[in-house]
Parts: C-alpha cells; structure tokens; sequence
DNA sequence: TCCATTCCATATATAAAACATATGAAGAAT
DNA sequence: ATTCTTCATATGTTTTATATATGGAATGGA
C-alpha cells in the first residue's frame, strides 16, 4: 500500500521505484499483484507514466489516510511506552494530601509530561491498596504499610513528626513551651480516628502512651484526621496528629511537639503494583520521590 | 497487524496460531519482530497464554481501527469499481429535460444505484461536450452532435419529431388538419434560436426551407427553445420545436406536423468521454438506452 | 518516415522473508 | 515429583520480494 501511494503521487513506476530503493519490475508486479487481490484495476497505463482510474483514486484517497493513522498510531504507542503520553490513576488518603509536597509531587508530575492524564480519587488505606492490586489505580499516596498486599510494592516518601493538637485555652497551652511531656497527658480526652483507617499510627500511639503508663480516654473516634481536628477545635479533647496537618487546621487549634522517649511519626508512602513495568507510572514515582527530597524542609 | 491483533484477541500465541493456520514458532518470531521494530514490548508473557501491555493495549486499541478501516476501504473501492458507489455528473440542456424520458431515465439510474450520487447541471450543448472532454462531466445529454470532439463519443437515444409551433388564432390553424404543408410557410414570421445554440437542426431548417423555395423571414432570435416557444405564445411568430416540448408549452401555442419531403427530426445524444471505462457512467448509459427504447411508443 | 527515447511488461534468477519442524525451558496443575 | 501447557530458540524449507535482462508500445524530434 506504501507502494501503491507512491506510484500513485509520483504518476510513475519507474520513477516510484527510484524513491522506494528498489527497481521497476517488482514494482510493477507489486502494483499488479495489489489490482489483481482486489479485483480492480487502479492504474491507467499510459504511455508515459500511470494515471490513477476512478476507482483507483477512491483507494487513493481511504489509504492516504490509513497510513497516515498507522504512523501516528506507531508514534503514539512509542510514546506511551516512554512515559509521555496516556493517562495514569493516582489515588490519595486525605491526609497526605495535606502535605504539601504531595500537592507539589503531582503539580510537577503534571508540568513535566503534560500529555499524560491523571485521574485523581480519594480514599482510605486500606482501600487504595486494593484499588492498585485489582488495576483501578495505578498509584496511591498512603500512609499505612499494614496492610502488605503481595502485588504491590510500597515507596516511601517521608517522614513526618506526630503533634499534639489542642484546643485554644486548654490548660497544656499556659506555660509556652514548644513542647508537652507525654507524661502530662494522663487524664485527657482523647479524640482519635477509626482504627482501621489507619492501623499504624493507632497502635503506635496506644503503645508508646501504654510505655508511659497512660491508657488513653477514648471519648470519640472521628472517621479522618482532619474530622478529629474539627472535634478538637470544638474543645472535646485532644489529638494527635501528622505536621502536614497543622498548617491547614488552625482555627481554635494549637500545636505542640510530644517529648517522649520513643519517635512518634507517620510515614507518607507510595503505592504501586510490583508487576506494572509501564514508563509513566515509573516517571510519576520518580517525581514523587524527588520532590519529597527537595522538600524535606 | 492482522497476527497481532489475533494474538491480542486469544491471548495465547499458540491458539492464534492455530486460528491463523500457521505453526507458533514463526508467529512468535512474527510478533517479537514488531515489537522490535516499535521498540515497543507489546505483550507481557506470563505462565500460560500472553497479555498485552499498556503500550500494547494503546496499540491494540489504534490497530483495531486500522484493520477495520482498511477492510471498509477494500469494500468501497470494490463498489466504486462494479458502479455501485461514488459520484457521476451528468448535464444535460433545457431542451432534453423536456422530454420524459430523459426525466425517467435519471429517476431509473437514481432507484437502480442508490449509492451513486447524482450532480446534476444544464447547459448549452457545446459546453456541456468540452466540459465532459475536460473532466468537468461524466455525461450529458444534448441535441447536436455538431461538436465532434476526438475524446467524447456520443450515443444516439431517440429522434424525435419536429413540429411547427403556431400562435392561438393562426391562419394555418383555421383548418382542423394534423399537419401544415410547409410550403405554406412562405412569408411568414419565423422565431428560431441562435445557430450556435443549436448548429445542426438549425442549418437544417434553413435548408430544408431552402428545398421548398422559402427563405425564412427570421425576425427574432431566441436564446433557447423554450424561450422562443413565448415568443409565439406572444403571436409574434411561427417556430419549429421538437414534439417533447410540445407537452410542456401549450398555453397560447399548437403544433402541427410539418407536411415536407425530407424528414424533419432532432436527436437526443447521450455524450460521454471515449476514455472513460467508469463502470458507473456505463451503467448510466445503459440505464438512458433502455429507458428511452422501453418508453419509444 | 525513421530512429531514439521513455516507460511499462514479461521472463528468469537471486536474495530475503515467512513459515515448518524439532527441541528446550519455565511455570502451573495434578 | 511429574506431567502439561506454552513460549522461545535453532535450523531447514518454502514462498515472496527484489534484481537483471530484455521486449514492446507510444511519443517526439530529425
């Protein structure tokens, strides 16, 4: 068909010939063997030179077209393949979208491979870590590693410290201090968020107050973080909850490092399928990492 | 292509193989070398069978339309060729539209060959034949086959007769015959068209008059048939028309056979380039032949 | 009118490709 | 552990594509 166009651009075999590479006999039998599959005869002999017969200037005209959309087929899976092009799900916990640096990872993500479309969903853990297993996301901002799936594989990002938010006039707030003893947390109320929304963090604060001979008073469990900042802030009690956090939860709330023997931190991973080779998702984990390194600060 | 999409569809190579009626060696040599020559791996191989990849699915998906639109391209150039599909222009003059079955025989062709479309465009004789000589027609129908042109052949569809045309109130009418003498004519007004718009029965008006010891005493010209059809509407003279427009034009004008030794009759002529093997314009011709020979009486 | 020129067609030879057969290797199923 | 499934590799064979040589038809110029 590559043939056929040219012969049919140039009114030539003979000449044809000359730009394909190759020598006018078999391009003449090509030409033969094309009219005679289809059961058309596409070339008028005259002459000097062929000239396109009706019929031949429909075929013409489809073919054109044809091996223009296989070129650009051709170039538009080579894209795919290197990363710049076709369309990504990314998945994020409402938390760790707090971070600026996740906002940040993505907006960079989107500057430096503008033809890639990324669809965006908010979601638990747990759930994104599924979604990424059954192929409805390909990556996912996470903050638990409980939940270990055998196909995905877990990046981490960062580090964040774990702070203890307040309600404006709570007593812990007089002396100004940075900082608040864990030990001075005895008695409190404390508002904290479903378990199984974020497993880690939930154990890791029953256990470091239970070192510290606390055993917390539960009185509320908020479904997300920032839902347990909007019982704080209301003056129910108190929580404790990543940095990201503070920036963005300010009203009728304050913040106070822990000081405490062990580390009380949370961690912002990156969730992907083991098996996914693609380019684009590779590029995107990239950008994330990179980005959470430039911003450790 | 066609391999690969069939392995994409099975999702095995060893199936696909079977389905193509070829042995799995050389199909898998087949598809390693495109995925070779995209530098793109396009399938992923797994324990049992193949699975696209991303890329291999955006390739799958580009393909799929290729090979659809290549098949439907095959099928159009087919219908082109047998004249079931594409597009002819026909003209045609003022004077043959008149006639019935020059209307009947474009409805035919229209209810036979619904793909075909029609363009249809009136003129003189003259232009309509150098606008078929030059690719501007396909066919016409026209009067004179005065303009020989090397490249048009012109077809004979029916001779009709012609009638002298009187106004309402006529002397030659005051008998109730069928027929003038046209030795009668002598002296009397007579209202033609322009020679060039009519060369042939023009010139063998004059000399069939010319015969009979008349000289017509031409007083106007009109630019067409069916003009100079009003102007004896007008009682500003006598004409001589072919017996289609007889019908159309009867308001304040009769016809009368002319009563003469030589026979006074107009073609219709089918013209149609020499070179021209369009199954589509032989169908047409066919079509017109028929129609006039079925509807000759 | 004749000859050179141009360009396509045909015949045959050769190189390249597609395909077949035989066999091996890796993972899954029993 | 063994068999089964399925893809990969190696090598031989057939088919297809291309090259070379030559002929024929139509044109254009001397």
């Amino acid at each position: 068909m590559r043939y056929f166009k040219i012969v049919a651009d140039e009114g030539h075999i003979t000449r044809a010939a000359e730009k394909i590479g190759i020598q006018q006999p078999p391009l003449s039998l090509q030409i033969k063997a094309l009219e005679e599959e289809l059961g058309v005869k596409l070339f008028q002999r005259l002459p000097r030179g062929v000239e396109l017969t009706k019929s031949g200037e429909v075929f013409y005209s489809e073919i054109s077209k044809i091996l223009n959309d296989v070129e650009k087929a051709i170039l538009t899976t080579q894209r795919v393949e290197r990363g710049d092009q076709g369309e990504i799900f990314v998945g994020f916990t409402s938390s760790v979208i707090s971070h600026a640096s996740t906002k940040l990872a993505i907006h960079n993500y989107r500057n430096q491979y503008t033809s890639v479309s990324l669809s965006l969903k908010e979601n638990g853990s747990e759930k994104l870590i599924k979604d990424i297993a059954e192929h409805k996301l390909d990556i996912a901002f996470v903050r638990t590693n409980g939940v270990q799936n055998n196909n995905v594989k877990i990046h981490h990002l960062c580090e964040e410290e774990l702070k203890l938010a307040l309600p404006l006039g709570h007593r812990l707030l007089k002396d100004d201090n940075d900082f608040v003893n864990i030990k001075d947390l005895k008695d409190e109320p404390f508002i904290l968020y479903r378990r199984s929304s974020w497993p880690g963090i939930y154990d890791r604060l029953i256990s470091v107050l239970d070192n510290n001979g606390i055993s917390p008073n539960i009185i509320q469990e908020a479904p997300q973080v920032g839902s347990a900042l909007n019982l704080v802030a209301a003056g129910m009690g108190i929580s404790v909850v990543p940095n990201s956090l503070c920036v963005s939860h300010t009203e009728n709330v304050r913040y106070r490092s822990i000081k405490c023997k062990q580390t009380l931190s949370a961690s912002i991973l990156l969730a992907c399928r083991k098996s996914d080779g693609s380019q684009a998702v590779k590029n995107f984990i990239q950008t994330a990492r990179n980005t959470f390194a430039e911003n450790k600060e």
